[in-house]
DNA sequence: TGGATTTTTTAGCTTTACCTAATTTTCAAT
DNA sequence: ATTGAAAATTAGGTAAAGCTAAAAAATCCA
């Protein structure tokens, strides 16, 4: 008497799963041991995931090949990214929260709020479609825009570009663009992309001049519109 | 090696038998076939759930006679209750949300937020102490407001009475009452009580005039002031 | 090519939270 | 005081999601 018209909402360890195969697994695949890493769960319970991820059919899985998302996982794990990023964006923009507290918060909601919940929260923040990091936030139907932006670290002498994202891993960074107001939209000037020592020298639109180095430069995405 | 000063979160399982025997007991302890009634689970569940409360320390259990809160099951409890209706207000305030919908999210919800959250959000509405439908917002702090609103149907002909809240149980009725703007706040004057059929007669500040019978008139509570 | 190392899987176990079926206790009514 | 119904508990079982330890496959490298 199971009615296959009304799908199961998934776990939130099965999401978790599913967006960790779409963030490591890009084109190809992802491997047990960097799945086990970034969910810190041992590789074993990620073996007994990805089968039963394939069960469900989530993902395709072959002994020893890692697994990767059919369609259905690639639309489920879209669902739970634009969850994430609008409401890291509610948080930051309307809760005062800064760039540290919001990951950890918005990880465990994303796992809570309905699709109805996710639109409202769109249209209160007026329908954005990057959050504040810069990262582009899936459409409600399951796309994502084709990002053509790079690292700074690649940029070449002479350039002017747009900061289009900064990453979002380590808090401290965060805060030190922050401070110094390097941020999504703003556009620089490269002065000087040093092979030797990987420093990036770069000018703000205040005529304020910063050195990068590796980490830094790294950690900042640029592209040539805004 | 486990640091008792650090005490993990309880599961939201063990939130929402909490938050049942909390509404269920009032003064004394909530009965096992209650709590299974409320949750939708089965009695051995109910059972089961108990012995693990006490061990925890949030409730207080002898078999065949039911469960009471300690006062950490009490503090718990208030701290969950207030959670959800900051998140109901948040929702229906802020979202668009109606009365029908509110409910279910905002169960989710509250098992998923941290404190930080919930007083970021009191902030953003202003510290209300009552929700939407009239319901005391416990404080952060784990007091609550005593309650001195009675059910309309043991009001007396003649007297001036405000609405304090309005049951949140039916939907139905909740639209009911919002389509007529029986709303807390709003002030009724008591026409006739009527103990052959159980239907009350006010009369609102328009001077509408409203016959509410016996389901009706136990779904709005009032109070002298307000 | 053959070891050594790393990665992955398998096997078996734990906890949480539920269930059904059977049994026991309580309580109310004769 | 007994009994019958309702309520509660116990016993035993399931599924999800994790774990460790041991075995197997893949990869690297000299």
């Amino acid at each position: 008497m199971t009615d296959p018209t009304v799908e199961k909402p998934y776990s939130s360890s099965v999401g978790d799963y599913i967006k960790a195969i779409w963030e490591l697994g890009g084109v190809g695949s992802a491997s047990t041991k960097d799945v086990a890493d970034r969910l810190l769960v041992s590789p074993a319970s990620v073996s007994n995931m990805f089968v039963r991820l394939q069960e469900m059919g989530l993902a395709e899985y072959e002994r020893y090949q890692g697994a990767s998302l059919t369609e259905r996982g690639r639309v489920e794990a879209l669902r739970l990214i634009r969850r994430h990023r609008l409401i890291e964006t509610f948080l930051l923009e309307h809760l005062g929260y800064d760039w540290q507290e919001v990951h950890e918060e918005a990880e465990r909601l994303e796992h809570a709020v309905s699709d109805g919940f996710t639109e409202r929260l769109a249209q209160l923040l007026g329908h954005p479609d990057r959050d504040p990091h810069g990262d582009p936030i899936p459409s409600a139907e399951g796309t994502l825009e084709t990002d053509d932006s790079f690292v700074l670290s690649q940029a070449i002498a002479g350039q002017r570009l747009c900061i289009s994202k900064v990453r979002d891993e380590d808090a401290a960074m965060l805060d030190y663009f922050g401070d110094r107001n390097l941020v999504p939209g703003r556009w620089l000037r490269i002065r000087e992309v040093r092979s030797l020592d990987d420093v990036v020298i770069v000018e703000d639109e205040e005529g304020e001049v910063y050195a990068l180095g590796e980490a830094l430069a790294r950690a900042i995405f640029v592209r040539n519109d805004c």
